[in-house]
DNA sequence: AATGAATGAGTGTTCATTCAT
DNA sequence: TATGAATGAACACTCATTCAT
């Protein structure tokens, strides 16, 4: 019965490395923008030379990726937090809907680390999925949704908040679509348009703090 | 009997100019952001010479300022078209300090066309204090504010508004907030908290679209 | 009547600035090849800014296929000069053939100016072609040669030239190949082969010097 | 009764490891040119770690001179067996002779591989020199040359012909001045001019191909 | 005032080389 | 000795800005 062979010396840097590059990115990235922040100040925030940022990431795009990623995976343990005394399932999916739709429209982040709505869907769509997808079936065993292919109705939510929320953030919408919006896509849940105004109306608590660094 | 003494080709040719710029660059750095837009291009949009467009706007910040004013100035117009028709002109003044907060947080191009704060706030402390200010006084005068100094108060407000959607953008705040900021920035009208919250909590008719180009 | 507007002072510098470039590149490219060049060193050779070069050329590559296309032109003012003394027309092209196929096999800096066959043989074909084609023409005027399409025969020729030798300059073939090839070449032309033979075998008076710059 | 005591594991590795990485850069920078080739994709095409190159070369230079000599080494085998069948011992070297200088002016790589022409000059001489030497002392115990420090005399053919190849390759010569030069460098044996020109205009069989590597 | 060629500082990225393991 | 992560110097290329015309 032996552990996990202690992670090596290198091994240990490695991972070091990869979460300074990213924290570093993340905090000058989001001050500046993807544009403003340079590489080599990235690599000097994390202590790096120039150079081992691309050992890590392929170019900067793939770096913003990483802290777009990173920033989602914050997201959704806030979101857990909330919800975790939540009884009703169905209830912890129309917040974290509606939590995230939010997010994409108010944090100017999303938007600024990346220009293409595609990009920003697919780190949604992986880095949140899990937890949207195990709650729409747990939903549906509790009888308050019925989904068949949850995987299926997250990519649709997705792809659907990105694009809102584009429309929304460059003045083409306005933010007062949103209450509409989520109890669209909580009717995709096959709850029903009463059940679906009725869970978006519930009051809703405010999210934790973002997470240090 | 004649009109405005009739604006010489040159006047045109200017005005024409400095509009077809400063247009150019609201669509273009809309789209790819201040970094992403090149001088090149939005002097060619605008069908002028490359040299040309520093005859207009000292530095492309100049000009991004310049779209920002531009941006101001009709939502500016557009707050006017729907409050027009309120009775209550304490009411149009909560109405428009709600809409800019809003529209601070939540349209990125407000943060992607400048990242300093103070630049922000002074260009909606000046495009959009002439109306404010009126409607301060006009409340003043009805008895609903009580308010010396209208511009001070804005001021006030401008600043107040740009930080707090900047805590919003950048995660340090949560969205929530903005019902109690708008409550907040009412009091300082001194109508009393009992007054402000009825105000904040009336219902807001939608905004109108974006004046085309 | 009047001339052609004396050039600007403009379009002077324009036409200087490119010249100056090529010639730069040419000598620096020579020299140390076109990996080895720096376009700043070929900027500051040429007596201009570093970001003045992509002014006029896109690329570093660009630049290397107009300072192999000015090579050419020597190479082609070099053949007409020996080749104007000629009587027999069809020994006009026999000598601009073989010295052609020559050049491609031993001026290293064909080769190391560019990697890619499809742009040399590209670049031979526009280059030469007119003169290529108006010899063809003209031996067939005169009964020696039987071509129709002179410039289809020059393009067969050209690609099988370059590709003869990049064989050659590789190890894959012996340089002894290269006078069978002339008579093959010769061949296309309808001359048939005893002409074709004939033809090559003939005297090669010597290429005069490269053209300084 | 023991072989060569039978190289250990060890020593058998290294001389592997050694000559995968010649061959391995002979065909990358053949292809791509020394610039071109990377020290990480010719460790990768050697299956050897990227550290593991600077334990047999000591520099990416040095690598393209192992490769250049590797070359050499296998032109002056391909040399051997054409003149194995010569009678005359002065022809075996005027075939050497010239069948090098003909290489160093047309075998691109030659010149792609080192830009410095002493250290061509010294591959040869070093390489090839035990052959040159050979058969001239040979010639020179047949009366056929009259050669005392036959060293030195190769020395000076090598540095010979690699100037006059790189005058032809730069286009400073003819092509043209091949037939001369394999003359002159032939008198130096003491052979005197008559002889040397007949040696230098017998029939010449081609060499055979490159070995495979 | 308008033009667009010239400029050069600044950036993302590559890669030969080093070195701790 | 072999490894491959780390390094940083070097380079192609972009673009805001200037300025001669």
């Amino acid at each position: 019965m032996t552990q996990d062979p202690p992670e090596g010396r290198v091994a240990r840097r490695q991972r070091r490395n990869r979460e300074a590059l990213i924290q570093a990115a993340r905090v000058i990235m989001s001050e500046k923008g993807v544009d403003g922040a340079t590489m080599l100040e990235i690599a000097e925030a994390a202590d790096v030379g120039a150079g081992t940022v691309y050992n890590y990431f392929k170019s900067k795009d793939e770096l913003a990726i990483a802290v777009l990623e990173e920033m989602m995976h914050d997201l959704a343990q806030r979101i857990e937090r909330v919800t975790d005394t939540f009884d009703d399932p169905a209830q912890v999916y129309a917040y974290g809907v509606r939590t995230v739709l939010e997010n994409a429209t108010q944090d100017v982040r999303w938007r600024q680390l990346l220009n293409r709505s595609e990009v920003i869907a697919d780190a949604t769509f992986r880095r949140m999925g899990p937890f949207a997808i195990r709650d729409m079936q747990t939903a549906t065993a509790a009888g308050r949704f019925h989904v068949q292919d949850a995987a299926l109705v997250w990519r649709l939510a997705t792809h659907a908040i990105v694009g809102v929320s584009l429309a929304i953030t460059t003045g083409q919408l306005s933010p007062t679509v949103i209450d509409e919006t989520v109890v669209r896509l909580l009717c995709m849940t096959g709850i029903g348009e009463e059940g679906a105004r009725e869970l978006a109306a519930r009051p809703r608590p405010a999210l934790g703090p973002e997470l240090a660094d």
